[in-house]
Formats: structure tokens, C-alpha cells, sequence
RNA sequence: GCCCCCAUCGACUAGCGGCCUAGGUCACCACCCUUUCAAGGUGGCAGCACGGGUUCGAAUCCCGUUGGGGGCACCA
């Protein structure tokens, strides 16, 4: 596996791409053997495979110094004497010694000239193989406007890495165009957050490793975030004079429980309390400053007795 | 306009001439569980784009139509 960036077109190179590129790969897990190799390197390389096209007859000379491929008019160097795409692509791919190829069906009218300039070159091109390109959930083209049009899109939308390539990995390699299925990612998010170890799901979302059995029901890391946070950290919430009952019951049923809860110690003081009537409500709201987030029970495990006791007072 | 790909439930797919009354997963709907949201359990809805062939037999092979996509750069 070569990391190959394709940089012959120095005016369409973004600042950082590279950098990014990189980074995606590897949030993704992706690694390679080989590279990256960048073609705005190898320029002797691609001047060497144009002096052979040229004593092939497959390349000719324009007026302008540029040169194109013999009958079919496809550009293979520009004037000043930079290989394009087309020509340090299959160059590379024979220099490399490339076997295989996957690349989307945006690139399936190349092969019959690339198959062309490589024998022309004395080789042949890898065997390439075409897959269908992602479409947004409304069958178009992906872009910005849909959002998760990016793999750093997704990861900033909390979708986790195992989840991507999951998604990635059930796609395969589809022959036809493939819409983005947001409801399918996301379910595979839930999935993998429940298989996220303790330590990896705390650093993933900065939270204490106490906090985490809080965070299982979370669909989507940046979900999860929020829920370490109304543990951690929540609101100050004022209750009514209703919920001072529940909240007495509860402290006289904490105090005497240890510093911190077993998850079925907490799971048996929400039971005790929903066996007197208790407003569980009132509970949450008091210990996370709000009216959804995760399991009562978690939240009781992930808390302090002091803390529990302090934010019930 | 020209060239090239593709076509199964809403989505992603299994299917390579008889095991198809078309299977799975997600979504959706109902119910169960649960005094939050999820998760989990049970059940349900729903599809071979259309028209012709070939064959004893077609989702599967062939042709056409329609639809979708890609390409037609001194971009990659």
C-alpha cells in the first residue's frame, strides 16, 4: 500500500492539504507501507517517461511546447515542461510497481488512455478497479450543504473512527453510486461507543473514567460530551417546594451509602425511591440541571456522596 | 450533443438459471421493557424500474425503453 499525493498541478495545491489528508487517514486507522510519495518530486522521473512516449509516437509536440497524446489530444505535459495527471500517474504506477488500483468511477474514462500510455511505456497499467461514488441522502451530489460531507466533518460531528470504517467497510466497493446513510451511521455509532472501552470512551470525550457508564446511551460522541458534562458540571437548577420530599428521601437513603456507588447500589436507591412514590424527575433535574440525559442510575455511580448530597441540598 | 458505467423494500444490500412465496441490516409503525433519552425484546409495513425475447424454468442471460451517475481540461 503507497501513499502516492498527486501534486503535479502546483496552482491547484491548498495550503495544509497534505497535513489533512494525512490526519484523516490516520483518525480512520488507515496506514500504509510506502509513502507518501509526491509527484511534484519526481519530475526527472516523469521527464525520463516523456522522452520514451516521444520515441514511442505516442506523444506529440505542440506549438506551444506542450505535449499531447498522439490522435487523442489528451494533454501529457505542459509547456513549461510539468507532466500532468495523466502521464505521471501511469509513469509512477509502473515506476512503483503498482498491482492494483481502487479509485472512483469519476476516473473510469482514463483507463482506455491510461492502459494506452502504459503500454506506450513498455508496461502495463494495474489492474484497476472502479467503485461508486457517495451521494448525499437526498441522492446528489455530496457537499457542503448536506454536512457530513467530509471524513474531519464527521469526526467533528462526533461520529467515532470505528464507526466510519465500519460504514465504509458494509459499502465495500459498490459498482453504482452509494447515498450517504446518515440513520445507518448513526446507529453504528451507538454500537460502537458500547464497544469503546472505559479509558478510550473517557479520553475520547475528556471526561473522568467515573463518569462513563453515564455516557453509554449517548448516540454520538459529541451527545456523549454533553452527558459528561451535566455530570461533571451542570447548571444550577432551582426546584420547587414539590420536590423537597424526593430529594430529603434520597439523602437520608446516600448519606449512609459509601463515598461512591456500586452501579447496583445506585440502581437500588432508584428502586427505593420509585417504591415511595419518589419524583425521579425532580432527582435528575437536581443532580444535572436537566430534564433528559443519562440514566439516573449512572449518574448516582459517577457522583461523589458529597457531591450527590451537596447538589440534592 | 457524444462516449462510458449502473439499476432488488424508504436506505444499504444478499442473490451469479430451479434452493425466492426474494433473505438480512437500518429507518419507519405497533406492542413489551423502562417514571428521562437511549439501548434491548417481539411483531409488522415494504422491493426485483418498464417492455420484449432466450429457456421446461429468469431477480439472475440477451435486446430495447426509462431512470440515475460519471466523463468529454495545459484538474486530478
Amino acid at each position: 500500500m503507497v501513499l502516492r499525493i498527486d501534486d503535479t498541478d502546483p496552482a491547484r495545491n491548498v495550503e495544509g492539504g497534505e497535513d489533512a489528508l494525512l490526519a484523516d487517514l490516520e483518525w480512520l486507522g488507515i496506514g500504509f507501507d510506502e509513502g507518501p510519495v509526491r509527484q511534484s518530486e519526481r519530475a526527472a522521473q516523469h521527464a525520463e517517461a516523456m522522452e520514451r512516449a516521444l520515441g514511442a509516437g505516442l506523444a506529440e509536440r505542440d506549438a506551444d511546447g506542450s505535449l499531447r497524446l498522439a490522435g487523442a489530444g489528451t494533454t501529457l505535459a505542459r509547456p513549461d515542461g510539468t507532466a500532468t495527471y495523466q502521464l505521471a500517474s501511469v509513469a509512477d504506477d509502473l515506476a512503483l510497481g503498482i498491482t492494483h488500483v481502487i479509485r472512483g468511477s469519476d476516473h473510469r474514462p482514463n483507463l482506455p488512455v491510461q492502459q494506452r500510455i502504459a503500454r506506450a511505456l513498455g508496461g502495463e497499467l494495474p489492474e484497476v478497479i472502479h467503485h461508486g461514488l457517495m451521494l448525499g441522502p437526498d441522492g446528489k451530489k455530496l457537499s457542503k450543504r448536506h454536512g457530513h460531507s467530509s471524513i474531519s466533518q464527521l469526526r467533528d460531528e462526533g461520529f467515532p473512527a470505528a464507526a466510519v470504517r465500519a460504514y465504509l467497510d458494509e459499502l465495500g466497493l459498490p459498482e453504482h453510486d452509494v447515498q450517504l446513510d446518515v440513520a445507518r451511521l448513526g446507529r453504528l455509532a451507538v454500537d460502537a461507543i458500547a464497544a469503546m472501552p472505559d479509558e478510550e470512551l473517557a479520553a475520547a470525550v475528556e471526561a473522568p473514567v467515573e463518569v462513563v457508564p453515564a455516557l453509554r446511551g449517548a448516540r454520538s460522541l459529541l451527545e456523549a460530551r454533553e452527558y459528561a458534562r451535566l455530570v461533571v458540571a451542570p447548571e444550577r437548577t432551582a426546584l420547587g417546594d414539590d420536590a423537597r420530599l424526593t430529594l430529603e428521601r434520597f439523602g437520608e437513603l446516600r448519606r449512609p451509602a459509601p463515598e461512591w456507588l456500586t452501579s447496583d447500589e445506585a440502581r437500588a436507591i432508584v428502586r427505593e425511591l420509585k417504591a415511595v412514590g419518589g419524583d425521579l424527575r425532580a432527582l435528575r433535574v437536581a443532580l444535572t440541571g436537566a430534564e433528559r440525559g443519562p440514566e439516573l442510575a449512572s449518574v448516582l455511580a459517577a457522583l461523589p456522596r458529597d457531591e450527590a448530597l451537596e447538589r440534592t441540598s
